[in-house]
Order: structure tokens, then C-alpha cells, then sequence
DNA sequence: AACAATAATGAAAAGTTTTTCATTTTTCTT
DNA sequence: AAGAAAAATGAAAAACTTTTCATTATTGTT
């Protein structure tokens, strides 16, 4: 995961960055607000976490210029402020969640961990292995953030497969869903597809995710 | 709103019920796992908040189940115990938010009002006019469900117009959202694509919803 | 091991979409 | 009202996707 941490006290920062990449994620610091928005300008985060008293631009001011920009983000607030007024306040200027200085690192993470889910669930991103598909762009990134081009068809069938990864699906079920009318044994379009696709897959990634059951189908392994 | 309070406690569960039908809400009470459960199949809530401590299914089993059966709906837990180790667990279950008893009103509506804005902000359909566009896949069907069949670039372009109503986009901004690279003005694609969106639209609808602004680009009417 | 059925493949054909180009139309300025 | 700039348009070219086809490879059965 790779998290921006929006926190002009050092000592903090720099404590939850170690923490961050002790368990294999990424962190990047950010000191004041606007050094936060050129950070997500330019680059791409999972996840940021704002401190709620920030030089130039505060955490809230932060915060509602992502939501009007419409940078899509989950938003952990840091605050020291405790009191259901400043909680309200939060939730609503569209932040994600929230959590209370000081805290531990373990809730911390659950945090970061739930709103991310959350945020991959509502925003129509399925992952398989280390593959994001975003079902909205219909782009497929590896984790290393090559993007893999598919083809609507291409696509369709992945996403269906993800879908019911571990499942035998028949080529009659395939058909169906993909291309959406009745299956027709006289063409090979289902199987050339399957060709193409794990072709693009197995270049990316190196790996062989698509069985063949002789006489059943295809499944996708469950990983 | 509507919303489902399954709360095993009669009286805490009466109170809410009365706060919510007070500010204009829909609620209903289920008095167990299990009703809860009944209720959700059966009905349709912006959300469900959930006890942890419930009879014949605890609000963690109907967390769960929730998940698992990929039913689409905000659950946010109401919770006694304290402790992190309880937080953790239940962010991890996918809870989308938790409360801890007691609680006020005021702080509770607050996180259901953030959580369902943020569950409508990443639902998958826009509408405009009389048109709805599924962004998963990218269909458009009028109120009439007659489809209108529209190319990718012709859906990018009507999808970025529609979330900018309103707003004069210049074809620098439709070019660098749509085709995702730098405008270079010898082309004339985007004038083409915009002319061929027109007449889908207008052969659908009737209606003419895209307007030229002379010398500053294009704009979707607001309805 | 031989066969029949099923699946995989490369390459070509058919079908669509995207882009370009040349020309016409509209809008703004003087 | 005329001229220049900007936008719209139809049709053709280019690029890409989808499908088909003929052939080869693999699998399961006898």
C-alpha cells in the first residue's frame, strides 16, 4: 500500500513511516497542506492520512478541496481534538474516518486497512493477485503499475472470471455473460478470446492464472 | 432515509426510531440476527445499523453474512465494549463505520449521513434528463429503457460532460480527460466525436443538450 | 497405441471505431 | 456587410477488435 502522510510533526511522521514500512508498505511525508496537494497531484496513494493542524492549508482545508476536485482518495483525519463537535465536523467535510491522537499504531492500520476495502468495494475495483481492475476505466494495472490493455471482450471475460475465480465455468456460461446472447457450438470466439487473454496476462505477470477442464470449461485459479 | 435498526434492546432501539421518524427518516427495528437478515433480503435500506450484542445471530455473524453475500448495503456497528482490540475486529469484519455506546444522536446521524453520501457518491449510475448511463457497463438506456448505443469515446466524453453540467469545458480539458494526452490543436477529433454524440442524443431524445460556446468549448445544458 | 473428441493457435477476413481531411457553415469583429 | 476565425460536417483512411477458418496439439477412451 502506499500511504501519504499528511503530519507536520516530524517525530510523528517519521515514526509512522518507519512503522509503515516495517509491515512492507510504502509512506511518503508531506509537512503542510499544500506540500500534501501537489503530492497527490502527482503521484498515486492508496490511502492519506491528514493531520487536522497543519501550516498553510489545515487538514479540513485539505480535505474539502479533494472532495471538489473529486480526487478519489480515502481520508483518515489525525486529530488531537476530542469532542463530538470536531468528530461531526470531520465526518461530514467528506473525510473517511477519523482517529484520535494519541492512538496505536494497531488501530491505525485497521483503520487504514477498512477504509481502503471499503473504498476499493465502492469504487469498483476488483483485485486478483496483484491485478486492479477498475471496473469504472475498465484499465487493469499490476501492482507495479504497468497497465495491461485489454479489450472489451478481453475484459468482460476477466472480470467474469474474477468473479467466480475457483469456478468452472462452461463455455455456454461464458457465452452467455460475455457475449450475451445463446451459444452457438459452431464458433471458436470464446476460445481464441481465452488465447488472447491469457497471452496478455502471462506477459505482464509471467504466471498462468486460466485453466482448462478438458470437456467442462475454464476456471480461474483462486489465489 | 430508510433505515434498519437491529438493536436487541427495546428501548434504545424505540429511541432511535423515534429520532430518526423525527428528522424526516424511515426506520425499522429487527430485534435479532436472524429478523435482521429477513429484513435485508427482503427490503430495501441506505443502511443498517447493527448491535454487536444480539440474540440468535450476533451483529458480527450478520456483518459477515452481509459481506459474504455481497448484499450492497452500509452497515455501521453499535458497540458497548471498548478496547482496541475490538475496533480492530470489527473494521476488519467490513463494517463500514462503529459507534461506541452511548452515543449521541447528533454523532450518529453524522456518521450515517457521511457514510451513505459515500456510498451514493461511488454508485455506479449517472442520470441525466431522461438518460441513464451505467458506468460498469457503460450503457445507456433512456427512461423508456430504449439503449442508446454509444462508442467509448462517445461515453467518456458524455460522462465527463454530465459530471461538468453546466460547466463550459474547453476541448483542451475534453481532450486531456477523454484521450488522456496533450491537446495538439491540428486535430479535429474532438469537434467529430462531440458531432456524432449530438445526433445519437438527439435521435434519442429529441433534445439538444450539448451547447457550443464560441471560442471557449462546449457545454452540457443543467437540467 | 490408436482413435475420436476437445482445445489451442496463427493468420486472415469481417466488422467497428477512431482519426483525418477537405469543405461548408456559423460566429465574432471591424 | 465583409472578412477572419472557429466550429460542423460527410466521407474516406487508418487503426483496432472481433470473428472465422484451417491446422495443429492435447486429452480421454477403447
Amino acid at each position: 500500500m502506499n500511504i501519504l502522510i499528511a503530519e507536520d510533526e516530524k517525530q510523528i511522521a517519521e515514526s509512522l513511516k518507519k512503522h509503515f514500512l516495517e509491515e512492507g508498505h510504502k509512506a511518503l511525508i508531506a509537512l503542510d497542506g499544500e506540500e500534501t496537494l501537489k503530492f497527490l497531484f502527482e503521484l498515486q496513494f492508496d490511502v492519506v492520512l491528514l493531520d487536522w493542524m497543519m501550516p498553510k492549508l489545515s487538514g479540513i482545508d485539505v480535505c474539502k478541496y479533494i472532495n471538489e476536485k473529486e480526487i478519489n482518495i480515502p481520508i483518515i483525519l489525525l486529530t488531537a481534538l476530542t469532542g463530538i463537535k470536531n468528530k461531526v465536523e470531520a465526518l461530514n467535510l467528506g473525510a473517511d474516518d477519523y482517529i484520535t491522537k494519541p492512538f496505536s499504531f494497531e488501530e491505525l492500520m485497521a483503520r487504514i486497512n477498512a477504509v481502503v476495502r471499503r473504498y476499493r468495494k465502492t469504487t469498483d475495483i476488483l483485485i486478483y493477485d496483484n491485478l486492479e481492475l477498475n471496473l469504472i476505466t475498465r484499465k487493469v494495472e499490476s501492482f507495479s503499475y504497468e497497465e495491461i490493455r485489454l479489450t472489451e471482450k478481453e475484459f468482460d471475460l476477466f472480470k467474469f472470471l474474477i468473479l467466480n475465480k475457483g469456478v468452472i465455468l462452461s463455455k455456454d456460461e461464458l457465452w452467455k455473460k460475455v457475449w450475451g446472447r445463446a451459444y452457438s457450438p459452431q464458433t471458436n470466439v470464446c476460445e481464441a478470446t481465452i488465447k488472447n487473454l491469457r497471452k496478455k496476462l502471462e506477459d505482464a505477470t509471467g504466471k498462468k492464472f486460466i485453466k482448462t477442464i478438458y470437456g467442462e470449461g475454464y476456471t480461474l485459479i483462486a489465489d
